[in-house]
DNA sequence: CAGAATCCCATTCGATACTG
DNA sequence: CAGTATCGAATGGGATTCTG
């Protein structure tokens, strides 16, 4: 029998007062800040989870879950009657992390070997527009967009120069946008794939104010390369 | 003989397109964001990069330091005659990750778990000056701090409510403060320990406008705890 | 000093199978 | 569905040695 293995986020990799350090001792280990990422927008279940993080293995995800709740950044609830099913959310401080991310991701655009054409989620793309939107472009703008992304919903307020982002159906939107994956919507939004052509051959359907999604699907600019 | 590894960052972990993915298959391997961070304030040489990073081993620095120049996060160079040495020094893109660990610090400091007395490098307390000055208590303060951590001499510039850190010995400062370690001046900037006492104990030594120094140890301030 | 090369052990990961 | 259990393979990383 062991002696009681102690508090330990994985075991102390670095010993720096550094709160960077710090940070990558809770969040640096390998698919932990994905797992993060994919509680960004709410509680999900464990096959959600899998699901939407291809790759990770049952065994890879039960850890770090379980050591993401020793330090704090998310919390293990069961869902009231008659749902009764477990899931995981973040605490007060996970969703601060999302910052964090925003600038790793704006970060890593920065380079010519990011390749937004490879697969997506749908959290990761909904967190993409609040990061990548031009607050230069919007001024005045006063839409609720709805999305469908391959059957998660979500809805997006334009307005005050923000665009807060929450899980859901929309009550009575200016537009709804739907699509069976989230590249889709990244070649809409970042590529500039014409919408046409999405429609024809994607399987991309734009309900409501078509001039409205189109002046949305506008709003979004990847930062200038550096590399 | 291999068929050529083809241009990889460690393997392509992840298969994603967000940006954070993709900036954690850069910079998301353990030990690599804390060598990143040390090549924030210029160049620096091996020998030096080890000793700041204690625990890192010459192989994995090896490691590092090649799969960071692959990347683009940073260049190799040797310094002209007479000094002949050779050293690391970010790209522009490289710097601009800055942010990066600027939001990640920030974040981990949030936390109860983060423990500021630890062992940290020069670098790594110079740029937390950066990332944790009140920007509300510098009006009007117009500073210039000259630092010798143990050897490594850093300049300080407060003014416009703005604290750009460099590297090197300064002209004229309004003070100068000296320690043989950096976590001595942690306890002065950040756990409030009575300058008297680090100066008794601690080797802290202060030059120049002792009231100026005493106020510049008072702008900073770590984040609210949510953990 | 600045690494490259070798050795070898410990950890980690992914795949598969299993369970309430 | 939500994990656990197990196992083999790959990787990681420390220690040591060697070289210009």
């Amino acid at each position: 029998m062991e002696l009681q293995k102690e508090t330990k986020l994985h075991g102390r990799w670095y010993d720096d007062a550094c709160g960077t350090a710090f940070g990558l001792e809770v969040l640096g280990e390998r698919w932990t800040m994905l797992v993060v990422r994919e509680l960004m927008l709410g509680p999900r279940r464990f096959s959600g989870l899998r699901a939407s993080l291809p790759g990770i293995s049952a065994k890879v995800l039960t850890e770090r879950l379980g050591t993401l709740e020793e330090a704090g950044v998310l919390t293990r609830r069961t869902l009231e009657e008659p749902a009764q099913v477990q899931v995981y959310e973040l605490t007060e401080w996970g969703y601060a992390a999302e910052p964090v991310m925003q600038e790793l991701g704006r970060w890593a655009a920065m380079s010519s070997g990011h390749d937004p054409m490879l697969p997506l989620s749908p959290v990761s793309l909904m967190l993409s527009l609040r990061t990548m939107f031009d607050r230069r472009k919007v001024e005045g703008l006063d839409f609720v967009i709805g999305f469908d992304i391959g059957g998660e919903t979500f809805i997006a307020t334009l307005g005050d120069g923000a665009l807060p982002v929450v899980r859901g159906k929309a009550e009575a939107p200016t537009a709804t946008i739907r699509a069976p994956n989230a590249t889709v919507l990244a070649a809409l939004f970042y590529a500039g794939v014409p919408v046409a052509e999405l429609e024809r051959e994607m399987g991309l359907v734009i309900e409501g104010d078509r001039a409205a999604a189109m002046r949305f699907a506008d709003i979004f600019e990847l930062p200038e390369k550096l590399a």
